[in-house]
DNA sequence: TTTATTCTTGACTAAATGGTCTGAAAAAGA
DNA sequence: TCTTTTTCAGACCATTTAGTCAAGAATAAA
């Protein structure tokens, strides 16, 4: 009984990752928000609650999502340098494109927030170390598979390192529009796992 | 003839970096400014402009200061690889100290208004590359002191990581509490530069 | 003293802010 | 048909915003 909603929830929350990516949170106004989505105004207030209620949202979605595709190219079987490797090259990959690249810049966002929204702060502390052990038992695994040589005496640093590259490249992509030194980026940070 | 100025210009600028760190360009009101700087509101508009003007000036202010001293620490006579070592020790320095970190701040929030304030990316753009050829010719000169081995055959894409991971420790630090993973991220950064 | 500059305080404005409320049309199931 | 829900449009509101103007007191050089 009663009409359906006419728009996908979560196409608009891609959307609203885009905006809140492009102006941050504080910089976007309800007025871009609604041209942005396309939704009228008591539709985004009823569907998602206030701006920063929105936001959270849009955060949560956009990690959950990136997380959970590394968490399972780490835990496949096989090479565990080949699955890091990818996880790298997709983000760059996703960087470079034009479209693709809008919502990744919500990152830059939402760390900005963490100061002053605690649900925010609350989300990224778990993410993170949810990420770094996932990263750490990857790395055990490359060690007991023989990936990794005697240079790499600390796994655990080696783990919050790569989950912080991870994050820090959208900020790169911020600061440059050459791929090429995106591309010089990750290559040397792959390195660090080179015996 | 005339007054002089009360407060210390540069002074009151690294209390903007501050207020502008911590709650970003459009998180800053201007009576948070004020409240912050402890100046009259008439004081701020004859001293540094218009809100935005105080902006690009701390960003500027902060940006230079930085740079100058990495640049001065690269050219130094003696091993790159202890010069690069200090500087990546001194950045974690900072963003531990419980009170030197705030300034550091503002970077985020000047990368932020990179793709809304054509005056902050063109100054980005310059600092990059000053930097970047600062650590580039760092690199050769280590290479010819024997300092690298066969590893690092780009020594293009090594300057590039070594900028950005500077610029990335910032945001490394917003996401953490524990200075052990500050540490850790800049121990890996580092053993790229290891043969 | 005269003149020029800076200081502080406070009033003021025009615009934009996030958010609420109302009302009516549209759509879908009972 | 009746009920429920969604959608859109627009009015509305209290608050906050950045920025300006004015006026008088303080200070310092000419």
């Amino acid at each position: 009984m009663g009409r359906n909603k006419e728009f996908d929830t979560t196409v608009v929350l891609r959307k609203a990752m885009e905006v809140f990516g492009h102006y941050g949170y504080e910089g976007t106004s309800l007025q871009m928000l609604l041209d942005g989505l396309g939704i009228a105004r008591q539709s985004l207030y009823d569907t998602y609650g206030t701006k920063k209620d929105l936001f959270i949202s849009a955060v949560k979605h956009y990690t959950n999502e990136k997380s959970a595709a590394v968490v399972t190219r780490l835990d496949r079987p096989g090479s565990v340098k080949a699955a890091i490797t990818d996880i790298f090259r997709e983000i760059a990959a996703a960087l470079k494109d034009e479209v693709r690249r809008k919502e990744c810049f919500i990152m830059h966002s939402a760390i900005d927030q963490v100061p002053h929204v605690p649900e925010i702060a609350a989300f990224f502390e778990q993410d993170a170390s949810r990420l770094e052990e996932a990263f750490y038992q990857a790395l055990v695994r490359a060690y007991k598979q023989g990936e990794l040589s005697d240079r790499h005496n600390d796994l655990r640093a080696l783990a919050r390192y790569l989950n912080h590259s991870r994050y820090s490249l959208t900020q790169a992509a911020k600061l440059t529009s050459d791929p090429k030194v995106l591309d010089d980026i990750v290559k040397v940070t792959l390195s660090a796992l080179d015996s």
